[in-house]
DNA sequence: TTCATACTTCGACCGTAACCGAAGCATCTT
DNA sequence: AAGATGCTTCGGTTACGGTCGAAGTATGAA
């Protein structure tokens, strides 16, 4: 009845799980078909269809057609950083969904979150450029230093380039496994892409998970030493 | 089926319209009697009882009682800020709940946002911050420079005594009635609570409205120029 | 054209949870 | 002690939304 944003509606959409699976899904960043997404989900795709259709109307979602296939991705960073802040939230509230079976090890140790690394090796690197002062934490909030600056150049890193007025460079993200932050923003996707693009690591096909080649996951322990 | 945080359990917390309205609701950041949500939320009490007992459990809300009365507050900060950050996703994809008659002016003009001030005079108090260099703005993160804390420091307000390492001192909140940010975080709070205890303004009793006296609302203006 | 795949829409079923009336506690007042 | 107020619990109703089977549409392959 008052005025004001409606909260509701859009809590509604993250509050049914089989969306939830689905958006959970789409944290891995990569655009998913409806057929993925209701696999993922568990539920038919008739279904999906529907829950993928609302959670579109609702701007969470964006579609786009492909031939014969609909990819579904998350509508933009803002619906990837709400996403990241509810996980975080229930993640501290210690509402998980434990599988006490088989846990997925490598899920833990390093993991996509929307477009940025996360897990056991996602705080490491934050606590890491911290701890040699390149990256300033004030509470969650983080600015990088001019010495941050140099040491990413170095890396190939054009820190310049990654400044936006619509997404932060840094950012803290509240990691679930690890109960402590990682790093978020235009730099923590830049660096998961030089991962990535530089053969250090790959990502697994089935899950979220990064795997490090051998090599790759040599430099990354001796460039983010433990604190 | 997956591993990970249970989304949805608070999603749903969110996504009933009655519960919404009760943090909508405690937004204000003052405790609310069980009576009184229910009015707000358009219920009876028996059923905001149990809307109540599930925003507890899932760790939003929390629980004073005092006498016969039982206070309910937004848990912590956390929750405060999750519920900011759903109403600002909220109000960029369009979803206000609109009552076209008559709107209260009040409330887009200053008003409350769990702790900190909101509205047009929100957003103009940190776009006049950053105008002058007080605070500097990479995206939405907030940084306090030299000048700004010394500015501070004039007008009574201790900012070394306002870093803590659980919330950040700066932090950007979107404005659902300006589309545009206004300060949070521990300053954000400081700053309000300075307006209200100089007497500059007071807190409606029904709303979550600023109301400025004339007196303060000069010094206000002057103190924080129009871009 | 014909068949297969990817997805949506329709219709019906069903379970959950939101809701309220009535009754039950707890606390304060007189 | 008796009454009033604030809130919770119980029981029963109701409605909304999640679910799937079946049918319909669109795109690609043969």
């Amino acid at each position: 009845m008052k005025e004001g944003p409606d909260i509701a509606r859009i809590g509604m959409l993250f509050g049914d799980p089989a969306r939830a699976n689905m958006l959970t899904a789409l944290m891995g960043g990569q655009a998913l078909t409806a057929t993925e997404l209701a696999q993922a989900a568990g539920v038919t795709v008739q279904t999906a269809s529907s829950h993928l259709s609302k959670l579109e109307e609702g701007g969470i979602l964006a579609q786009r057609k492909q031939g014969r296939h609909r990819y579904f991705t998350l509508a933009d960073a803002a619906a990837g950083t709400l996403l990241e802040n509810i996980m975080g939230f229930a993640a501290s509230r210690g509402h998980l969904r434990h599988r006490p079976g088989p846990k997925d090890p490598a899920l833990r140790k390093a993991r996509v979150c929307y477009d940025h690394l996360a897990g056991d090796y996602g705080v490491r690197m934050l606590d890491s450029f911290v701890a040699r002062g390149a990256i300033e934490s004030d509470g969650d909030n983080l600015t990088m230093t001019e010495d941050g600056r140099a040491e990413l150049g170095t890396l190939g890193i054009d820190v310049a380039s990654l400044t936006s007025n619509r997404r932060p460079l840094c950012k803290s993200c509240l990691d679930w496994s690890e109960r402590r932050s990682h790093l978020a923003g235009t730099l923590g996707k830049a660096l998961l892409a030089h991962f990535l693009e530089n053969g250090w690591a790959r990502r697994s096909d089935e899950s979220r998970a990064v795997l490090f080649t051998p090599d790759g996951e040599r430099k990354f322990l001796s460039l983010f030493p433990a604190g």
